[in-house]
DNA sequence: ATAGGGTTAG
């Protein structure tokens, strides 16, 4: 509704040419308004002179205008000087806000206006869904769509397209699709859809609309191609992808750069490098946006070396700079290769260029210090941003986690919920997997009722670190669950899943979850294939574990790394095929690492093999002279044969190198608290009662037919001293503990972070038979589940 | 339009 006013002109009034035709002067004023060069601010004082910020319609514009520029303060300005405010004003304002990011002096402006009578129109709702949608006010967008539905506007396609974004945008697929199922759509609505999938991680059903989207005879615009082309990127869909890259060479669509910049993306994370670098030396003149989408495509292709060229040629050759977007993509690329070198280059550089204080530049520059072990410079990166996102503080919590601070990952994670950023999916994984590598289930679970609360379940990401945590911790039984209970399983989760198996010792399992996994369509990868040759390995599977390694390159084209050849060492060394496996090291294509020699010597030492276990040692020490391991495992290889002098000479010398022996610890989870004990410990406050408890349960499992076994107690000492020495392990004391602090008949879970000895794996398995307890110990290299004196690994280990 | 993070193994 237009007020047309016809109104005496002012005498020096610049705009009055014709005093005898009528003039429309609000007419000529919006003209002036639309067409002017003039800034906001120019065109406010020639108004305002002119006496036409009295009329409403004029304000309206004004407001508007301000908001365009940016000024949203003077915006506002104008709007609180209206007269007479109509819903136009107030829409503007609103809109303004929505646009400029101001979320919520968008809501708080749409709130007042309905405070002062006024209803609002398609405008004022889709202006207000949108800040609900990008500030996910999801709760206060459910409020909107009632009064929507109140208000009759279910049908407005404008309306429904805002309700579409915002239930997409913050996880409602479901009552999106809903929404758009029933409306008139247009391809407005299709596209928010589309967006929303594919912004949403959710590639497949993106796909799906886009293709609905066509068969219903629309065309697909720029906005909902580039998020198609987004979609084909996140799930590798070369086949889908190319199609619609016909439809935009046919439609005309792909001269948009945009959509250009988005197939670049697609073409180089489908690993289609070759087309990418074709669409974009067709895409001359360059401008910032193709120069950045091209580096990034090299710097995410593991080729930071022509990234860093095309950056040198983009500044020299083609006189543009780098963007904030420029510096994010070249920073993650070190951070992938741990290059603090070049990070730190890149860092002083942005820094020079303006850009380094920029949110997604300080992220990438955080993941690249902690990701390259310097957690200090990290965190003052951190510490000196103006306002830490969800980005950048679950970028520290995996970077501390991957240096080992896991303990401090979970505070600063339980800090995170006092703070303003709240843990989003990315940052509970990590927590998660934080847990999972302290085996620490009573702050898993605690986090997992979290993940229920807020609906999470369903995160692939999120569901696989969980079966991951169950299964470290103990409970394969609960990582099944929560497997079973996801419905869209993918290959990470199928892994994760298979590999819990194969920790627990359950190899078959392992391997009839694999053959599902193959039926589901699912294909397995370079990490998939080293947990189902752990699960061959871990249970004698020999023959299965061979055929499998064989069956990855000729079914699969999977080129086997260093850690599957380590899996058939680990596999024919624990069969005790030790000359099988010294053969198959000097056959393999590359240098067998220190990992190699340190499983084959472990081989040695379990079964005894004097002389392959020295040659073993010597490898091992000639590629890490401070590897505590081979010292250790020769010491004891000799000591097992009665060789004390050698024995003591290589302990000597690991002395003299100043290599220390990682001391053996054992927890375990008594009353919801983790107790840790080393051998001959006394720490503990309840150490009488636990000694009296060893000593008795010691005595019972003696008449139950426990022999010490005392060739483990690797020192030269009289067989009563060693004797002595093997009961005080602290495995033993852990289980003593467990069986003093736990309820009669549950099961106790112990933890080492050294391999179980071979004395107490014999006495813990008759401990379980004689206090009818399932006792499960988590070593360093797998699960013992004792119970009714036997274990799960069948002596296998 | 181009940008930063998470999940499975070792």
């Amino acid at each position: 509704m237009t007020v047309i006013a016809t109104v005496a002109p002012l005498p020096s009034n610049p705009l009055h040419r014709n005093r005898d035709a009528p003039i429309n002067f609000l007419n000529v004023a919006k003209n002036l308004l639309q067409n002017s060069h003039l800034q906001a601010e120019g065109l406010h004082a020639r108004l305002l002179k002119a006496g036409f910020l009295s009329f409403t319609s004029i304000c309206n514009t004004l407001v508007h205008r301000y908001s365009d520029s940016g000024q949203i303060s003077h915006a506002r300005q104008v709007f609180d000087e209206i007269p007479q405010r109509n819903h136009v004003s107030w829409t503007s304002l609103i809109s303004g806000n929505s646009r400029l990011g101001n979320s919520e002096d968008a809501l708080e402006t749409f709130l007042r206006m309905l405070d002062h009578g006024f209803h609002p129109n398609q405008f004022a709702f889709g202006s207000v869904l949108r800040s609900c949608s990008v500030s996910g006010y999801l709760e206060f967008g459910e409020q909107l769509h009632g009064l929507i539905m109140k208000m009759g506007f279910f049908c407005n396609v404008f309306v429904n397209s805002g309700l579409i974004s915002t239930y997409s945008r913050n996880g409602r697929f479901d009552t999106a699709l809903e929404i758009l199922e029933r409306m008139e759509k247009d391809v407005f609505s299709w596209t928010v859809m589309i967006i929303g999938f594919s912004n949403g991680r959710k590639p497949f059903e993106a796909i799906t609309t886009f293709a609905r989207m066509l068969k219903e005879g629309m065309m697909a615009s720029e906005f909902a191609l580039t998020s198609f082309f987004k979609a084909c990127a996140y799930m590798e869909g070369l086949r889908e992808g190319s199609q619609a890259h016909c439809y935009a060479i046919k439609t005309g669509l792909e001269d948009v750069m945009s959509v250009r910049a988005s197939l670049i993306d697609f073409y180089v994370k489908s690993g289609d490098i070759h087309n990418a670098r074709l669409i974009y030396d067709r895409s001359s003149p360059y401008d910032v946006v193709m120069c950045t989408a091209m580096i990034g495509a090299y710097a995410h292709n593991g080729n930071t070396k022509q990234a860093i060229e095309m950056l040198h040629e983009m500044i020299r050759e083609f006189d543009i700079s780098p963007n904030e977007f420029t510096f994010a993509s070249l920073i993650s690329s070190a951070a992938e290769n741990g290059d603090v070198g070049l990070g730190t280059i890149l860092h002083a550089f942005a820094l020079k260029a303006g850009y380094s204080a920029i949110t997604h530049v300080e992220g990438a520059l955080i993941d690249m210090y902690a990701k390259g072990g310097n957690i200090e410079d990290a965190f003052t990166v951190f510490n000196n941003m103006e306002t830490k996102d969800n980005v950048s503080c679950s970028s520290l919590l995996s970077g501390l986690s991957s240096n080992g601070y896991d303990q401090e990952a979970l505070e600063f994670f339980s800090d995170l919920h006092n703070s303003s950023v709240k843990p989003d999916p990315f940052a509970v994984a990590s927590a998660m997997t934080s847990c999972a590598k302290l085996s620490d289930q009573l702050v898993g679970k605690q986090i997992h009722s979290q993940i229920i609360k807020s609906g999470l379940e369903s995160d692939t990401c999120i569901a696989s670190s969980m079966i991951d945590m169950y299964a470290k911790s103990g409970t394969i039984e609960d990582a099944q669950s929560v497997f079973e209970n996801l419905s869209a399983k993918d290959r990470i989760a199928w892994t994760a899943i298979i590999d819990g198996y194969a920790q627990h010792g359950q190899g078959r399992k392992a391997l009839e979850l694999f053959g599902e996994m193959i039926e589901a369509g699912i294909n397995p990868n370079e990490v998939t294939f080293v947990s189902v040759l752990n699960a061959c390995s871990h249970s004698q599977l020999i023959e299965e574990g061979i055929w499998l390694f064989g069956l990855m390159k000729s079914e699969y084209r999977i080129e086997p790394l260093i850690e599957h050849y380590a899996c058939v060492v680990d596999l024919l060394g624990r069969a005790g095929r030790l000359e099988e496996g010294l053969e198959f090291i000097n056959a393999m294509p590359m240098q067998p690492t220190t990992l190699i020699w340190r499983l084959f010597l472990g081989a040695c030492r379990n079964h005894n093999n004097l002389n392959l276990g020295i040659q073993a040692s010597k490898f091992l020490l000639e590629l890490d002279p401070e590897d505590d391991a081979a010292y250790v495992l020769l010491a004891n290889i000799y000591a097992f044969n009665d060789q004390w002098g050698n024995a003591l000479e290589t302990r000597n010398i690991m002395k003299l190198r100043n290599v220390r022996k990682v001391p053996g610890l054992s927890w375990v989870l008594v009353q919801n608290s983790y107790h840790v004990f080393g051998a001959g410990d006394t720490c503990h406050p309840q150490k009488e009662l636990i000694y009296k408890k060893l000593y008795e349960v010691m005595s019972n499992v003696k008449k139950a037919g426990y022999v010490p076994v005392t060739e483990f107690a690797l020192h030269d000492v009289n067989e009563s001293e060693k004797e002595r020495l093997l009961v005080h392990h602290s495995e033993k004391l852990a289980v003593a503990f467990g069986l003093i602090g736990s309820v009669e008949g549950s099961p106790i879970r112990v933890f080492k972070n050294l391999r179980i000895c071979g004395d107490c794996h014999a006495a813990i398995k008759l401990i379980s038979l004689v206090y009818r307890r399932t006792i499960i110990v988590r070593d360093v290299s797998r699960f013992h589940h004792f119970s009714e004196g036997a274990c799960s690994c069948g002596e296998y280990w």
